[in-house]
DNA sequence: CGGTAAATGTCAGTGTCCCATACATATTCC
DNA sequence: GGAATATGTATGGGACACTGACATTTACCG
């Protein structure tokens, strides 16, 4: 009888124990680590990838060979910048290399675009979709056709990455909440897109595929601690910690905005009391203005009260930025991500509205951490978050933890 | 000329690039992640491990023979439990297999104990010290004498593991601030010691320690993802995820006692205000005794005020565990950390406040989370952060990241 | 203008490790 | 006692990074 109960259900995979290094997967994981290199620093040679990876440039040669011959990179002109020895061919990623195609949602539509390693959209799509009342049905409908709009007819992809407002989990890549599209929410959307498409599909939530936008595409590259928020309507957080995305266990997590800042607070959406959320929102801000009878109250934002300047404005917008400080700060005390990159809202109120949540935020760490926090405004804001739905797909196909 | 800019300067090891895997790192780390499977199951046989690894039964196999043959592992008894087949042969820690120094500080006195990676306490030391006052030449002294007293004389350890009340550097190995041992403060701790006893030292706070001893030897075994609070005093939490103590860059995090949870809050002794150490920490639980009225107020515990039963120190204890849960739900909520470990002062209060606490945080935890969130008391309590000294050495010497 | 130094990229040989396959061993059930 | 079942072990093969040497390209300098 042929021992095949020795050969293991699933390669390499076991149901929850340690996984074990094999040869073969040396060479995946090596790859995936040079290509994470290029993310961070931009295009480098052998050599300098080399010393950055403390091996001999034999062995990165070998790796890069094997990226060429996928197409993934592409040699650049050898720079001559006047040092001695022969000029360093720097290696980048070829321009079309590594599709993927992301979907998001947004303003009654579902919007899809086929993205490269070098975060250029190739393609665009956008299909209308009524997203507060979609049913289930009709959102896949509408998601598949955007993807089908973008997807290469020849050239293969690494997979779709959909970025959803509400609650995921990941490991079933599926909706578990979402005020703002209820109609994902026991979609199986992942599974149902995969059969349909016979791609991998993955699903996440807004606030953490920003967080991978930045990584991959936006300021953050390079840092491997992060906090990505968005701000407006509510209160999202990606952490990147030591270089990857924070999960927790599913993917059921990241809700800073529903951390309690106020004992017996006001009431929030989510049910519980005194949330961050009531008082470093949009519905917040506007409440404020009415009551100090700001003009256009209503309709308020941090761009519209910057524009405005009066004193009033000025004094609402210092204490959003103030509150904003609270969670902020909160995150930086407890998990030391001295870098916040900012989405949203806030980001209208250019410069000096970061300038105020920055000093906010330092004033409330702690004194070994004030000096170090550093608060940006995300430069790709709009479209972080498509972009993050490609670094979902990059991080998942390059994946750096076994 | 040879070649010897071909080597790079450390072996596989970049500044701050990619570090690549070698076959001779995956041997190391395939053995690491072995014994971390023995540490989350308990005794295993090979064929246990392999079903529970994915591997073929030869891989572990081999595997495991080196760490027989290093005198880590032994074999136990076959269980004959009735089942069909050859029965296997279960594998554990050797007794004194795998040993490290745990050294803590606490009432007076530097201890230190020989720890084995069976989580037994060998040989243990104590050493005079006062504490709040000794100078950084007297502390480095009193501890290198409790460390020379378990030090065995043949056999080699694996390394002393150092827990420390206060800010730590864990990268520099330096202790940044301590209030209740502030002549660690940047006494070179690990660099000095290591040079005095030709070991490698580590340095780590006393919460995070504690989730390593709740990891390694306590309840917290084969859990990914949880976290483990210091109670008392101060309020300290140690963070373990996806399987690894989270330390932020440098190690300059953890401060859960200092998120705000009550704006324009009391002033704490941190320099900031409405702290969560201000809400729900014996001083706290202190002046609210004097308020009310209660006898022995100045020395008030959960365990003293559990005692009493009086309907006064029972709404009392209920306020101390609500105000406690405004943090640990916070954290369930921000990180999704289920699991939640406590230590210290509420341990005292056993079941009851346990229950409390549990009932607590769960009402301010998110809805789909609710269900799932686990309160408990520390089994090990006080010799939690001796033994997560001893973690803090088997955790770094069977490091599972690369 | 040619030689030397310096830096980059490449090739062949070696060692380590996991995998597949087969085999030996130990126990239960009929 | 033999079949079935499960565990542990030996052997050959393949993947991969490392070592050390070599080829190539540039700058510097007499």
């Amino acid at each position: 009888m042929p021992d095949s109960a020795n050969a293991p259900a699933r390669r390499g995979e076991g149901p929850d124990g340690p996984v074990l290094l094999t040869t073969h997967l040396i060479g995946d994981l090596n790859r995936s680590r040079v290509l994470q290199a290029f993310c961070d620093h931009g295009p480098l040679s052998r050599a300098e990838l080399a010393r950055l990876a403390g091996v001999p440039r034999a062995t990165i040669g070998a790796i890069i060979q094997g990226l060429l011959d996928d197409g993934l990179l592409e040699e650049q002109e050898p720079d001559r910048d006047g040092k001695v020895g022969k000029p360093g061919r720097p290696l980048w990623f070829a321009p079309h290399s590594a599709l993927s195609v992301a979907v998001g949602f947004g303003d009654g539509a579902v919007r899809a675009s086929l993205v490269s390693a070098r975060g250029e959209r190739l393609a665009d799509a956008e299909v209308p979709l009524e997203t507060a009342t979609a049913t289930p049905a009709a959102l896949l409908a509408a998601v598949e056709r955007a993807i089908r709009i973008v997807l290469p007819r020849h050239a293969p992809v690494l997979g779709v990455g959909v970025v959803v407002p509400g609650v995921c989990d990941t490991t079933a890549g599926e909706v578990i909440g979402s005020g703002q599209l209820p109609g994902s929410v026991g979609a199986g959307l992942a599974t149902t897109l995969a059969e349909r498409l016979g791609v991998t599909v993955l699903v996440d939530n807004d606030a953490r595929a920003q967080a991978l936008g930045e990584k991959w595409f936006g300021d953050a590259r390079g840092i491997p601690t992060f906090a990505s928020v968005q701000t407006g309507t509510g209160l999202g957080v990606g952490l990147v910690l030591a270089g990857q995305l924070y999960r927790g266990d599913d993917g059921r997590t990241g809700e800073l905005g529903h951390t309690q800042v106020v004992p017996d607070g006001a009431a929030c959406r989510c049910g519980l009391a005194g949330c961050w959320e009531t008082v470093a929102t949009l519905p917040w801000l506007r409440a404020q203005a009415r009551k100090a009878r700001l003009p256009g109250a209503a309709r308020a934002t941090t761009a519209s009260l910057t524009a405005a300047g009066t004193p009033g404005a000025d004094a609402l917008l210092q204490a959003y930025a103030d509150n904003l400080a609270v969670g902020l700060a909160n995150l930086v005390n407890l998990l030391g991500t001295r870098r916040i990159v900012l989405h949203g809202d806030v980001v209208g109120g250019g410069e000096p509205m970061r300038a105020r949540i920055e000093a906010a935020t330092r004033e409330r760490c702690l004194g070994y951490l004030r000096a170090d926090v550093q608060v940006t405004l995300s430069a790709l804001d709009a479209d972080a978050a498509l972009l993050g739905a490609a670094g979902l797909v990059l991080s998942e196909t390059w994946r750096l933890a076994v």
